[in-house]
DNA sequence: GCCGTTTTCGGCCCGACTGTTTTCAGTCG
């Protein structure tokens, strides 16, 4: 049994047990036993006795050996033969934690979705004691709804409803300022709802300006701190306000952003020196004396630590990491000096080279490099030799027009075929300034074959970058077998670098990717692919990917100065 | 179930909101 399925199994254990209305405290030991192994970097081989880690003892340490010997658990047999398995599904419904279902199964015999929507029907729920008829009718909502709508939603999603939201919050006077926070802030992939921390002064006047400017389906909760909204977009996303004073608002917004691991291990932290943190500030619980901070910075500074990037705030090693550091040098969007990959009207893009150049000069940088399709990608217009010759000609115009202020290089995103043969011959490639290869086809391939067309791409010589290594969509399509260790190795053998693309629907390749691959010492690039010149504005969204990986500036080539870029791609690969 | 430069027992992160209750348990983040 690998790592992995170790952890799961601990996970589980803690899912029954929570189903049985447990002890939360025991439950929470079983997954901390599990968060312990999942940050630790060794494999379940290396890690010679479990219980030597923090958050491992007597207990968890048995059931792993258990695992580790027989590849089962008698204890989680035991509870699967105790506790029907379509329980686990109603953990999922809004309102119902371990304890109300194991009444409602000791009760009423409730096994699973179907025999708990009866039990409403019949109205015996509401007839429990600690039930009612509210909670009746909110489980039955939830129910109906539970089958057509997914747990979490994609980030590029997310994205977009937040903008929606955010040009309701610029257009309310009560509000001082706002912040996302939750896992929007911190860039997770995939989440579940959308956090607001609010600093005003009339938290009434807000949530109703909010509730009139949102088109909102209904409101789940509103205190004199908090709303939650049900919105009105097609999956019924909800999002949650938290309304605090100016001077709690950095306290506020951290807490908020989580994750909940590393708030837990902030307030032992605090706890550990006697003091109590809280969303409205760090109280002295000797004194009660509460201080609140005018910045995220200055919170962690009272800490000893310097401050920690939100999209790292995972509870794994940044709270040691913080005290240890000056501060994080991660890769901002200021390092960016150009996007290496993009697209024209020459192929499936919108606008033609120039109309890119001048939004890419308008967003600071100093160079772009442009990437058309190749001719094999029929789909998306590729390129033959000939339009490419003639692109590059158009390339050449331009940059007489912008002298030194600007420069635009000729380049190609070509096609990996599926045989595995690239799209250009070596002499179309070296009359071009910079080569990007890519898999558009034959996704399905086995792992194998997908990883002989990668080597063959990052064995020439004049393929300097492979695009989205993966060619995954987030929540809807999987992507390509890839090898990724095997990847990372070949790259920093032959000198290829490897895109993060900045597509907020692609991110790929994943953050623990990029990081490995920048231990691993190979270039990486943060690129757009934009299609078009909204899509231009995805790099903050790259950037942040690339900071989750702990990614700093001199690990990716578009930090480059023009002259540093310009020498590059005149070196040899590997020089 | 885990843990201890206060501790081998008694805590375990902290607070808001809801719905059920007459003072609070359960759930959520």
């Amino acid at each position: 049994m690998n790592k992995k399925q170790v952890i799961k199994v601990l996970e589980e254990i803690a899912t029954y047990l929570e189903l049985k209305g447990e002890n939360p405290f025991k439950i929470s030991a079983y997954r901390k036993a599990a968060l312990a192994l999942e940050n630790d970097d060794r494999s379940m081989q290396q890690i010679e006795d479990p219980a030597s880690l923090k958050g491992i003892g007597k207990g968890t340490a048995q059931v792993i050996d258990e695992l580790l010997e027989t590849g089962e658990s008698v204890l989680l047999n035991t509870l699967k033969a105790e506790v029907p398995e379509g329980l686990l599904a109603l953990l999922k419904l809004p309102g119902l934690g371990g304890k109300k279902i194991a009444k409602l199964y000791q009760e009423l015999g409730v096994v699973d979705l179907e025999t708990l929507k009866q039990a409403c029907m019949a109205e015996q729920v509401q007839a429990l004691e600690g039930f009612g008829k509210k909670t009746e009718e909110k489980i039955l909502k939830a129910v109906e709804a539970s089958s057509q709508r997914p747990e979490q939603f994609p980030i590029e999603y997310m994205l977009k409803l937040s903008a929606q939201i955010e040009v309701v919050l610029m257009n309310i006077p009560a509000i001082d300022r706002y912040s996302k926070a939750g896992s929007l802030r911190r860039q997770k992939e995939m989440m579940k709802d959308i956090d607001y921390v609010i600093a005003t002064e009339q938290p009434h006047e807000v949530a109703e300006a909010i509730k009139e400017g949102l088109e909102v389906s209904e409101v789940t909760g509103q205190g004199e701190t908090k709303m939650s909204v049900i919105l009105k977009d097609e999956w019924g996303v909800s999002v949650d306000f938290r309304f605090v004073t100016e001077a709690e608002f950095a306290t506020a917004l951290h807490h908020f952003t989580g994750s909940k691991d590393h708030n837990v291990k902030m307030r032992q932290l605090a706890k550990a020196q006697g003091e109590k943190i809280s969303e409205y500030g760090v109280e002295n619980e000797e004194t009660g004396e509460r201080l609140t901070f005018t910045s995220e910075k200055a919170f962690f500074a009272h800490f000893g630590l310097c401050e920690i990037p939100a999209e790292i705030r995972m509870g794994r090693e940044e709270i040691a990491e913080a005290a240890e550091r000056e501060a994080f040098d991660f890769v901002t969007v200021n390092h960016i000096k150009a996007d290496l990959h993009m697209h024209t009207t020459y192929s499936d893009g919108a606008y033609t080279i120039e109309e890119m150049a001048e939004a890419a000069r308008h967003k600071g940088y100093d160079y772009i490099v442009i990437t058309d399709h190749s001719k094999s990608l029929r789909v998306a217009g590729g390129l033959d030799e000939k339009r490419l010759l003639q692109q590059r000609e158009e390339i050449e115009r331009l940059n007489a027009n912008y002298g030194s202020a600007f420069k635009i290089f000729a380049g190609t995103e070509m096609d990996i075929l599926s045989d595995g043969r690239l799209d250009f011959s070596n002499e179309t490639l070296e009359a071009l300034d910079f080569v990007i290869a890519a898999i558009h086809t034959s996704f399905s391939q086995d792992e194998a074959t997908i990883m002989r067309r990668l080597r063959q791409a990052m064995e020439n010589p004049h393929v300097r970058l492979i695009a989205h290594p993966t060619g995954r969509i987030i929540g809807r399509r999987k992507g390509y077998a890839v090898n990724m260790e095997l990847l990372i190795q070949w790259a920093r053998e032959t000198g290829t670098a490897l895109e993060l693309n900045a597509n907020p629907s692609r991110l790929d390749l994943t953050s623990e990717w990029v990081k490995r691959a920048q231990d691993a010492q190979v270039k990486l690039a943060i690129n757009t692919d934009a299609h078009s010149l909204d899509m231009l504005d995805d790099m903050p969204v790259g950037v942040t990917a690339a900071r989750r990986g702990w990614i700093r500036p001199e690990t990716v080539l578009n930090t480059m100065s023009r002259g540093r870029f310009e020498a590059f791609i005149k070196e040899p690969k590997n020089a």
